[in-house]
DNA sequence: CCCCGAGTGTCCCCAAGGTCCAATAGCCCC
DNA sequence: GGGGCTATTGGACCTTGGGGACACTCGGGG
């Protein structure tokens, strides 16, 4: 049921596009090239698992520089740098931007496909858990604002009665607050709650 | 009150090692110098803030080995290589490893200062979860065996008697063992035990 | 005017947790 | 071998906290 995992690659030369078009493709995964940074900009994200292939020198925007500019944007996505004159400085620059990898030419494509792999495999992880998360921070979106607020200081471990007097309302009125909670986050227990909370991103303040 | 962060310096050339400790020791970090490898393994992990400051190549044991030999040992530090012969594929397999940067001589001391700085502001921040987690974990070895089993479950969010049927004793013995827990662990609620639990780097089962 | 978010009250039930007490089994030390 | 200690188990009793059911108020927006 998984989608396939696409590998896009991004390449000024033409020559160096349909070479790796080829041999990715040939290890099964479907392939979408683009001659330039911008061209890829204008594609809509991948929904599903992917990777990007990327060139470093490319007139117009640089690899790098399409790098920056996919990690600005909420854009998840892993790269994969190609270069046919990379010096260390540079390299090391993407590694720390986050590239999962970053090959010289010429490599094999053996090296080709496992780095692939990998960040495919790492994209596919990071999916699921945002996934994850999106359908939780979705669940959190149906609660009231009042809601909200007692959702953060039940999972903080307060009794009804401290959440009352912290609200300023009566016990009774946070039993109602909290029986809707629960059942909007679809939690059947508390500890269930906290969890959900902690994988929504939240923080909680009083640790 | 916090420890000031050490530099280490791992390198073959007597006079880099000179060159190097002084300006990492102008900046105000305590440095101590090693000459091997296996020199530094001899001295007795580091408690406080720290990173290593690495050679890539050296007679016996290289840079990258010596990383290595860290990670497969608990020895968390962070690693900042300096090379005068480096390349692309060795720079990208010590960033792949896991080192903090990696700079080529010559280097401005400006850039190995805030590489020696993010390192070391890495360190002082993974020594803080750190010490955390072993701080939780000590608290759950002082549960007896029948008190986790109880912990455990206690964390996915089950009734004080769906626990009794699993484990296949009373209620009541349950609430001992439960008592127990939340005393040990400190926590003062079921949703701190929760948050406690997975700090200790406990997945829960039945997610 | 009706719906919704928010607040409140009253009963009632069940879950959690504490107190006092007690028994059994394994272990270490003298 | 006896005494003390811990882990585990269990019972009776009581208090507090959590949560469901049902009813009512109030203000704002469509």
């Amino acid at each position: 049921m998984a989608a396939a995992p696409v590998v896009f690659v991004v390449d000024d030369d033409p020559s160096v596009r349909k070479s790796l078009a080829r041999v990715v493709g040939a290890a099964g995964y479907p392939v979408e090239v683009f001659a330039s940074a911008g061209e890829f900009l204008r594609r809509p994200p991948s929904d599903g698992p992917c990777c990007l292939v990327l060139d470093v020198r490319m007139p117009g925007i640089t690899g790098p520089e399409l790098q920056k500019t996919l990690a600005k944007a909420v854009h998840r996505i892993p790269v994969v740098f190609i270069t046919g004159h990379g010096d260390v400085a540079m390299s090391v620059t993407a590694m720390k931007a986050g590239a999962q990898d970053f090959l010289t030419k010429p490599f094999s494509r053996r090296d080709l496909l496992a780095a692939i792999e990998r960040a495919v495999d790492k994209d596919a992880r990071a999916l699921g858990s945002e996934a994850r998360t999106a359908e939780i921070q979705a669940r959190v979106m149906t609660l009231t604002p009042r809601e909200r607020e007692v959702f953060a200081l039940v999972v903080t471990g307060l009794l009804n009665k401290q959440i009352a007097s912290e609200l300023g309302v009566v016990e009774k009125t946070v039993k109602v607050h909290r029986a809707r909670v629960m059942e909007k986050m679809r939690a059947g227990s508390v500890a269930e709650l906290v969890r959900l909370a902690g994988d929504a991103g939240v923080v909680v303040a009083g640790a």
